[in-house]
DNA sequence: GAGTGGTCTAGACCACCAC
DNA sequence: TGGTGGTCTAGACCACTCC
């Protein structure tokens, strides 16, 4: 049984999202300071916030402290599609990449992931890819350093790469996960703590078994999806179970 | 830049956090009430609400309206595996499912899923599964009924019947989506508010290019992720772009 | 320095649950 | 009916941004 929930904060965020999603507010508009909206609707600054908190969980509104509360450009719904190490992947045609390499050595959590001993040489690259100035997805991409370019290379520069192993890839592995952001990847990603995300971490193995690529991407849950296909062609249709 | 948030209700749930994962509090366990627990800490009640509903969006507190706030359970991270329709999936070990199916006919959002004119004959099948008595998924399958056994079946029985379609399974494609859950979702799953949920709608298409089931799948973030493997044969690598 | 949001207080009153 | 959480008020004081 659904409870219908009139509660303040509803109704003025049911209020906001209309004159939003109306066009009577624009993106990028600032909207009245808090304290002249919690004037206006008649209730206190907390309740205010709090129904501007439901609209920023929606990725409707962004808050910026100290200089106010901004509607959000609506967001291109981007699709991330499985399958893929990053060398056969670009950003979709309005996205710009920020690329920065970095080398490090394997420790805790990327020795499992990438099956290397601890203090293996890696390459980092770390990627963020922006939809005019505002960032819009967090790639953390791990590579044995004797499989990257000896120079730290640019994101497209690596493109050409991973089709140049030693051995053929033989399977990317991809697992999703739903989550609240931490607060660092809030703050990267400039979105409210309460926007789930859509954390994929994906590994890519050759055929000699060797683990030639690991990915950590997050993807804010307001504007992107992951696609995955599996074909069944004829000669391999599994059998029930 | 990271700030560093030493917050009041920060350092009150990193508190009631260690205790938790200590063991000093044990799963099932009531909190003492939001009342005690304020004076404990020497805050104010919706300050330590705050605090408390950082672990809610952590999965390790849940709230019940009138009677206090639990530790829950810690939930068996269960995986679901992509690239298969319902027929050849069991739901893991130690959950069972509480099936529920009814005949219905396709509707708006129903008829793009699965290429259907609006008003043709469907069979719903509800399921949610559970581990003891608390819920754990919900999936909502679409059948186009004359694919679906004449009588409402048990989704045991459904196991057997996908492998007689008319044409053989083609194409399984998954959209993975992570997102707050709906109000209704919340309440049947027994989670807060703010505890991401991984949403996957799920496509099958036979060799006629007939989609012979469309499903929307929801695992609350704290318990589930999503495997797909891909696999790339010798004879068919894709080329890099 | 003026204006903005961030955090917090110390209450009030209502809704839900178990006894 | 008593205890619990749910919502809300009307402030206070601090931190950040921009001029």
């Amino acid at each position: 049984m659904i409870r219908a929930v009139p509660s303040r904060r509803n109704s003025i965020a049911d209020d906001l999202r209309r004159q939003i999603t109306a066009g009577h507010l624009k993106p990028g508009e600032r909207l009245p300071s808090e304290a002249k909206l919690a004037a206006h609707y008649t209730v206190s600054t907390p309740t205010l916030r709090n129904a501007l908190a439901l609209l920023q969980g929606e990725g409707l509104v962004e808050k910026i402290h100290g200089s106010g509360n901004f509607v959000r450009h609506p967001r291109r719904r981007t699709t991330y599609t499985g399958g893929r190490p990053s060398a056969w992947t670009t950003p979709p045609a309005p996205l710009r990449s920020t690329v920065h390499a970095r080398h490090l050595r394997a420790h805790s959590p990327l020795t499992t992931l990438l099956n290397v001993a601890p203090g293996t040489p890696l390459t980092e690259v770390l990627c963020i890819t922006h939809e005019d100035r505002s960032p819009h997805s967090l790639s953390r991409i791990y590579i044995p350093r004797d499989l990257a370019p000896p120079k730290l290379p640019a994101l497209a520069d690596m493109a050409t790469h991973l089709t140049e192993l030693p051995s053929p890839l033989a399977e990317v592995r991809e697992t999703a996960r739903s989550r609240l952001p931490t607060h660092e990847e809030a703050t990267t990603l400039r979105i409210s703590a309460s926007l789930a995300v859509l954390s994929i971490t994906r590994v890519a193995i050759d055929t000699t078994g060797r683990v030639v690529e690991a990915a950590l991407l997050v993807y804010p849950g307001d504007r992107a999806d992951a696609l995955f296909i599996t074909n069944y062609p004829p000669e391999e249709r599994p059998p029930s179970p």
